[in-house]
DNA sequence: TAGTATATGCAATTTAATTGCATATACTAT
DNA sequence: ATAGTATATGCAATTAAATTGCATATACTA
């Protein structure tokens, strides 16, 4: 999938302003997720840290990223498939989190369905493998 | 499931103090999960905050407590089932998190057998779902 | 091109987590 | 019961993460 972070902007009717478009192509550089922490390495200080944050605040808020908590509690975000809005996310995908290189990958598998006991309601459901990825297995 | 703190300690070869204890007494009040915030606040000024931070990982080094992380990053902490052990956890099971009143649930429900792609070695899978907790549902 | 709305950067706060060290406490051996 | 030893605790200091307020810069609109 490819990524033009200039008319993801336009779609979701945010400005186009230097820093928004640098987040986004610095995200869509790896298919897989990135931590704040090393966003905020790579970017150094081309964009404040506090407008880092905002940043992906909206992003998520407009459904262009979504968030994934690692084992540390540390936020990763990885773009979120077209169909994300708004209102509704759809990234009901299973995460790998690799337990030697710590990367997060999105899987292309659906979270199960769970039969939830009575009187619970689950409106979504999170699953996170946690393992060793395919390149750590190559090493 | 009847909790002796001091028992716990014992089997474990963990020294027996008060703070120990009074954590481990405060966190079994509840069959939900509690929050670290949630209990620095219950505990006041008994235990040092520091003090707290180690006992939370030595519990959870030992295979006592098991820690889940909520959709903020914020760590909640649940007794382990007994088969726990320094080594291995078996706590895969699917929790819940009310996203109206924010507790944490372990239910007894097993943690869905998931097919990784290939080159995918998964070790231990995460599941939680978010909604609406019985509680809140009778409200 | 001027006017308006909002995004950014910086400074200041607040909150969370970690580290080092002196003292207190639990357990062991006598 | 007591003394000796290991380690758990509390406190102070650091380090790191996140939030807030506000002045200025920038993007878009008319
Ligand atoms: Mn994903
Ligand atoms: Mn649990
Ligand atoms: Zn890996
Ligand atoms: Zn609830």
């Amino acid at each position: 999938m490819k990524i033009d972070p200039v008319s993801i902007l336009k779609e979701h009717d945010l400005k186009h302003t230097k820093q928004r478009v640098r987040v986004l192509e610095e995200i869509a550089l790896d298919t897989v997720a990135i931590s704040q922490p090393d966003l905020e390495k790579k970017l150094g200080k081309e964009i404040d840290r506090v407008t880092l944050y905002r940043i992906l605040n909206t992003y998520q808020e407009k459904g262009i990223l979504h968030r994934i908590m690692d084992m540390n509690g540390t936020a990763n975000y990885a773009i979120c498939s077209s169909s994300c809005s708004e209102d509704h996310h759809h990234d009901e995908h299973v995460h790998f989190n690799c337990t030697k290189c710590f990367k997060i990958y999105c899987l292309e598998v659906e979270v199960p369905r769970i039969k939830m006991p009575k009187g619970f309601l689950a409106k979504t459901v999170s699953s996170t493998a946690y393992g060793i990825c395919e390149k750590c297995n190559n090493i």
